[in-house]
DNA sequence: ATTTACCTGAGAGTGGCTCTAAACTATAAA
DNA sequence: TTTATAGTTTAGAGCCACTCTCAGGTAAAT
């Protein structure tokens, strides 16, 4: 059992996010002690992860709301929950690509600024300024 | 020269968005024609694709702020800029790491909600309920 | 002349946190 | 035994980055 600072710590998600999470509705089977503390079990802690999960891909949360619904509703709800994770899936090998390119322009700029300092800037007598410099790929 | 609609498709940035990039001084060398409507340059367009870039991987807009008046000053500011491209590039590939980690959970649901599917949903008569069932690795 | 298709800025609304405040234990030190 | 410290709780305010609505303007096409 942990409470919600050693989960914070362990899954690297902030007290008042989960706290936020929770009120959600993202965590149904969190018991409580008797003083009202939340007890994540190891099974909630999966919860942190899939709800993490769909988060980091940027899964609204009604639809993570959505998701955990159709978990308690039960086997009937197995094919809807296997194409979300299907379409999670899609959505987060899209942001590959993306983060692919951007990391692109990151090295080109990188270069960019390398070659600047290397030739301890004499490139500026120039007449095209910085700014125009700066103009990507 | 492209009206702010051209941009918005040829970028993948909503209009929206790049008013309110505009607003926020992202762009600060765009011309408007005698009706007052913006006049985006090519080179325009390399600014909307380092503050895209730098949008993508998290970073705030007062630091791409920075980063802008870091180039309009010049010269001087090129190892300030160099440590913000290089941050940025640290912040991607930290990010293309968590992505990675998020794709094998998918990948694991995925196949755990195709098994369900091929047994017809045979387990179901595992004292485990389907709530247990869904907890992550 | 009016419809259509753009553009503009101002400002309200939204989503997802993020933080503060006030109240309530529980343990530990003085 | 009082007090301090550290943890928890909730409600609710605040923040950021959009996102959208609206009222109004211009210009070409019918």
């Amino acid at each position: 059992m942990y409470t919600i600072k050693e989960v914070a710590e362990k899954m690297d998600v902030s007290e008042h996010t989960l706290r936020f999470w929770a009120k959600s509705g993202f965590f149904p089977f969190v018991k409580r002690d008797q003083n009202n503390i939340r007890q994540f079990s190891e099974d909630d802690l999966g919860w942190v992860k899939i709800v993490k999960c769909l988060r980091s891909v940027g899964t609204e949360n009604k639809a993570i709301k959505r998701y955990i619904d159709l978990c308690i509703i039960g086997d009937s709800t197995i094919p809807e929950r296997y194409g979300i994770i299907q379409a999670t899936k899609l959505k987060a090998e899209e942001q590959m690509k993306e983060l692919q390119k951007q990391l692109e322009l990151l090295n080109y700029k990188e270069k960019f600024y390398q070659n600047l300092i290397k030739n301890n800037l004499k490139d500026s007598w120039n007449p095209m300024n910085n700014i125009q410099l700066e103009k990507a790929l």
